[in-house]
DNA sequence: GTGCCATTTCTTTTT
DNA sequence: GAAATGGCAC
C-alpha cells in the first residue's frame, strides 16, 4: 500500500481516475460528461465532501443545484454519510425551484412581492388565467387556458418577463393578445402576492440583473457552484448560473447529452454543447466506464441512441459479465401486458429478487392503471411514483386552501377554492359580488367580504354563513398565533365542517380521503412553522410517507431518470404511445430524438434485466385499437435481444399484419390527415373501414359561439368616488332606483323605491 | 343554489 | 372510460 493511498480521505475511496479527476479539479469551471451509470452522483457527493473536508469551503458557500427533489434528497444523504453532521449546514443544496425561492423570499420586495407569498400550483394558476381570459371577452373553448399557461410557462423559462414580448411572440395566442394577458397576469399574480413555478426562476434572474449588490452578494457567497443534469438546464436558468458564476467561475456542470429529456419544459441541450464557449478554460472530464448495466443491456441502449444525430459521443464501457439479453415480448393487448409482467415478477421473486429491486416504466402516466389493476387483483405489492400525487388529491388541497388563507390573507385563489366547501350556500352569485367589490376596491376576497357583511348585498342565509365563515378565518389567523399549526389544521378542518362533510358521505372513498387528510396533519407536524409547511408542499408534490416493506415501483420513464433497478419492464413500446403521437404529429426529427434519449434512459435504467413490451392490440380513450410495435424496437440490435410473442397463431400473425411491409411506419408516418395515429394506423389494418366518419366529426364543427359580451358592470378605478353626493338618484343591479340618505366613506345608505333602505357599497351603484 | 343527467374532451413527460 | 362541463329540473 502506497503513502497515497493511504493518506486517501474515505471519500476518494473507489473512484476510477476520470472520477477522482472530477473531485480534485475544484478550481475553474469543469464540466463532467457522464454517460448513464458512469458513477455521476459519487462523483458529485464525493467532490462536495472533499470541499468540505479541505476547507476550501463551509457548507453555507456551496451551492449544489439538483433537478428533482429525489435527486436533492439523495446527495444530501450521500453527503451526509461522508461528512457527517456539516451536511445539516447545506442551505443552498435543492433544486433549481427550491432555491429560487429561498432567495426570492430575501429579496420579494424588489419585486412587488411580500416575503411571505404564495407559490401556486397548476391548478390556481389555471383558474386564475381562466378570469383573465373571461373578462377579456375571449372564448375559453377556441382559446384555451391551458394554452396561454403553457406560453407563460415557455417564456418565463426563456427569461422573458411581459416587458420582453413582443407583438410575434404575442401573436401566439388570442390574436396578438398573449403579451397583454401575461402582464395582466403578472399584475394578478402580485395583487394576490403569489407566483407560480416559473417566477420562482424569473423573479430572481430579474433581481439579479437590476440589484448589482444583491448579485454581488451571491457571487461572494457561493464560493462553488454545483449543477446536476446540466443537459436539462433551461434559458433562466443557465442565465442564473452563468450571473452567479461569472466572478469566480468555480462551477461545476454534470450532464449527459444522450439523456436531454425535458425539451418541452425549455430544456435546451445547447447549453451542455456550449459550455466550453461559456466558460473557456474550462475541464472537461468524461466518464465513460458504466458500473451498472450488463453489456447486453448497454449494447441495447447504445444500439438505440446510436440512430440520433448531433451526439457529443460517449463510448460507454463496462467489465461486467455479457449476462442475459434484453427481452422483447409481443403481447395481444393492454391486459396481457399486466398479466404477463405480473407473471415474469412473481417468478424473478421466487428466484430471489426483492420487489425493491424490481420497475415498470411507461411512457404516459395513464398506462400504470392497467397494472394497478392486475396488482391489486393479485395483491401484489406496488407503489405509484409520480402519476397522481399526494398533494394533488383534491381533499388535501381544499386543507391546504384553509391553511393558505390562514396564512396568508391576500391569498384570493385559496379563498375562493374553500368559500363554498363545504357548501354553505355560497354560490357563484355570491361570490361574483365580492368579486365584483373586490375588483373596484382593490381588496382581496376575504377583505371585501367582510366588507360586504355591512351591507344588505347578501340575503339572510348567504350573509350569515358568509359572516360566519369570515369570523371563522379571522378566529383561526388568531389561533395560529397560539396553536402549534398541526393542531391548528385539526380545529381547523373540524370546525369548518370539512371533515364532517366526507363522514357524512359513507362510501369507501370518503375514508380514503379522511385517511389522507390525517396524513397531512401528521406530516406537518414535521415541520418548524406552517410557512415551512407550505413551502415544502409547493415545492415537493410528493409525500414521502414511509413504507418499508418491498413493493415495485410503477413510474414514468421521466421520473426514473437518475435511478437504477435490477429488473426492468418497459411497457408499451408501441408507435404512437411510445414515441408518442404528439411526437410523431408534431415536433418532426427533434421531438423524435427526444423520445429516443427517453428510449436510451429507459433501457440504461437496469442492472441486470430487462423486459421490453408491445401490445398489439390497447384500449384508448375507451376504444380498443390496433397498434403497431415502436420503431425503437427495431432499433434493437438483434444480438442482444431475444425475441418472442405470445400472439395468437405465434409469429405467422405477427408477420401476416407487419413484416410483409416494406416499411411498416410509412402508413403512420404519411398520415391521412390529422387524427390520432391509432387511427390512422387502425384505418391502415383494416382498409375496408372508411376512415370518414372521424374525419367528419373533426370538421363539421359548428361555428364557434359568440359569446355575449360580459363587460363589466360596473367599471370603476379604484379611487374613491366623487359622482355621489346626499339626495343623489341613483341605480342598483338588485334593488333598482334610490336616492342616497347617508355617505358614510363607500358606504351609503339608500333609500330605494322597490326595496326600501339599503346599505350598499358604493361601488355597486352607478349614478342614476 | 344545488343536484342530476347528457355531452364532450382528453393523455405526454415535471418543478 | 373518466372527468369535466353544460343544461335543466327542483
Amino acid at each position: 500500500m502506497t503513502d497515497t493511498q493511504l493518506a486517501d480521505p474515505p471519500y476518494l475511496k473507489g473512484l476510477n481516475p476520470p472520477q477522482r479527476e472530477a473531485v480534485l479539479t475544484t478550481e475553474g469551471p469543469v464540466l463532467m460528461l457522464a454517460g448513464a451509470g458512469t458513477g455521476k452522483t459519487a462523483a458529485l457527493t464525493a467532490r462536495l465532501a472533499h470541499l468540505l473536508y479541505t476547507r476550501k469551503a463551509w457548507p453555507s458557500e456551496i451551492l449544489a443545484v439538483t433537478f428533482t427533489n429525489r435527486a436533492a434528497r439523495e446527495m444530501r444523504e450521500r453527503v451526509g454519510r461522508l461528512v457527517g453532521e456539516a451536511v445539516e449546514g447545506m442551505p443552498w443544496l435543492g433544486t433549481f425551484h427550491a432555491i429560487g425561492a429561498k432567495m426570492l423570499r430575501r429579496h420579494a420586495e424588489l419585486v412587488g412581492l411580500q416575503s411571505n407569498f404564495t407559490i401556486l400550483d397548476t391548478d390556481d394558476q389555471l383558474r386564475l388565467l381562466k378570469q383573465l381570459i373571461v373578462a377579456a371577452d375571449l372564448d375559453e373553448k377556441r382559446f384555451p387556458a391551458r394554452a396561454l399557461a403553457g406560453l407563460i410557462d415557455e417564456w418565463k423559462n426563456k427569461g422573458l418577463t411581459p416587458g420582453d414580448i413582443d407583438a410575434g411572440e404575442a401573436e401566439r395566442y388570442a390574436n396578438g393578445r398573449g403579451g397583454e394577458l401575461y402582464r395582466q397576469y403578472q399584475d394578478r399574480l402580485k395583487a394576490v402576492n403569489a407566483c407560480d413555478f416559473g417566477d420562482l426562476l424569473l423573479h430572481m434572474l430579474v433581481i439579479l440583473r437590476r440589484h448589482r449588490d444583491v448579485l454581488e452578494l451571491y457571487q461572494q457567497r457561493f464560493s462553488y457552484i454545483m449543477v446536476d443534469e446540466y443537459q436539462d438546464t433551461n434559458s433562466v436558468q443557465y442565465l442564473w448560473l452563468r450571473l452567479l458564476a461569472q466572478e469566480r467561475k468555480n462551477i461545476a456542470c454534470v450532464g449527459d447529452d444522450d439523456q436531454s429529456i425535458y425539451s418541452w419544459r425549455g430544456a435546451q441541450v445547447e447549453n451542455i454543447l456550449r459550455f466550453e464557449k461559456d466558460f473557456p478554460g474550462a475541464a472537461v472530464i468524461r466518464l465513460e466506464q458504466n458500473y451498472r448495466s450488463t453489456p447486453h443491456i448497454l449494447g441495447a441502449a447504445g444500439g438505440v441512441i446510436a440512430n440520433n444525430s448531433g451526439r457529443l459521443g460517449k463510448q460507454l464501457w463496462t467489465e461486467l459479465d455479457a449476462g442475459e439479453k434484453v427481452r422483447v415480448l409481443g403481447i395481444w393487448d393492454g391486459p396481457e401486458e399486466a398479466r404477463r409482467v405480473g407473471d415474469e415478477i412473481e417468478a424473478a421473486r421466487r428466484s430471489g429478487t426483492s420487489l425493491d429491486d424490481i420497475a415498470i416504466l411507461v411512457r404516459a402516466s395513464h398506462q400504470t392503471r392497467e397494472f394497478e389493476d392486475r396488482f391489486i387483483a393479485t395483491g401484489m405489492p406496488y407503489k405509484i411514483v409520480g402519476g397522481f400525487r399526494f398533494y394533488e388529491r383534491a381533499e388535501i388541497r381544499d386543507a391546504l386552501a384553509y391553511l393558505r388563507v390562514v396564512n396568508q390573507p391576500a391569498d384570493d385563489l385559496a379563498f375562493e377554492r374553500i368559500i363554498n366547501v363545504p357548501k354553505r350556500g355560497l354560490g357563484d352569485k355570491a361570490v361574483a359580488k365580492i368579486h365584483q367589490l373586490a375588483r373596484a376596491e382593490q381588496l382581496p376576497l376575504t377583505t371585501a367580504s367582510a366588507r360586504i357583511l355591512d351591507t344588505d348585498e347578501l340575503t339572510g342565509a348567504a350573509r350569515k354563513s358568509l359572516g360566519r365563515l369570515i369570523g371563522d378565518i379571522a378566529r383561526w389567523r388568531d389561533m395560529a398565533t397560539q396553536l402549534p399549526h398541526a393542531e391548528l389544521a385539526r380545529q381547523l378542518l373540524d370546525e369548518s365542517g370539512y371533515t364532517a362533510m366526507y363522514q357524512a358521505e359513507k362510501s369507501a372513498e370518503a375514508a380514503g380521503r379522511l385517511e389522507n387528510l390525517t396524513e397531512l396533519v401528521r406530516a406537518m407536524e414535521e415541520y418548524d412553522s406552517l410557512g415551512a409547511f407550505l413551502e415544502h408542499v409547493s415545492l415537493v408534490m410528493d409525500n414521502e410517507g414511509g413504507r418499508n416493506d418491498p413493493q415495485i415501483t410503477i413510474m414514468t420513464i421521466h421520473a426514473a431518470k437518475g435511478l437504477e433497478f435490477d429488473t426492468v419492464f418497459l411497457a408499451g413500446w408501441e408507435e404512437g404511445l411510445f414515441p408518442s403521437q404528439r411526437a410523431i404529429d408534431e415536433g418532426g426529427t427533434k421531438s423524435l430524438e427526444e423520445e429516443r434519449r427517453l428510449a436510451y434512459v429507459a433501457i440504461t435504467r437496469a442492472r441486470r434485466r430487462a423486459f421490453i413490451l408491445h401490445a398489439a392490440n390497447r384500449r384508448i380513450y375507451g376504444q380498443w385499437t390496433s397498434s403497431i410495435p415502436s420503431r425503437f424496437v427495431g432499433e434493437l440490435p438483434a444480438e442482444h435481444i431475444d425475441s418472442e410473442t405470445s400472439m395468437t397463431g405465434g409469429e405467422s400473425l405477427w408477420r401476416a399484419n407487419w413484416s410483409e411491409r416494406a416499411d411498416p411506419f410509412a402508413d403512420v408516418a404519411r398520415g391521412t390527415g390529422r387524427g390520432p395515429g391509432w387511427q390512422r394506423a387502425a384505418g391502415t389494418l383494416n382498409p375496408a373501414k372508411p376512415g370518414g366518419d372521424w374525419q367528419s366529426r373533426t370538421f363539421s364543427r359548428e361555428p364557434a359561439r359568440v359569446v355575449e359580451s360580459r363587460a363589466p358592470s360596473v367599471s370603476l378605478g379604484n379611487k374613491g368616488r366623487d359622482d355621489l353626493a346626499q339626495g343623489q338618484r341613483v341605480f342598483h343591479q338588485k334593488f333598482g332606483y334610490g336616492t342616497i340618505a347617508a355617505i358614510e366613506g363607500n358606504k351609503l345608505e339608500i333609500d330605494f323605491e322597490q326595496a326600501g333602505r339599503k346599505r350598499v357599497m358604493d361601488s355597486f351603484v352607478t349614478a342614476g
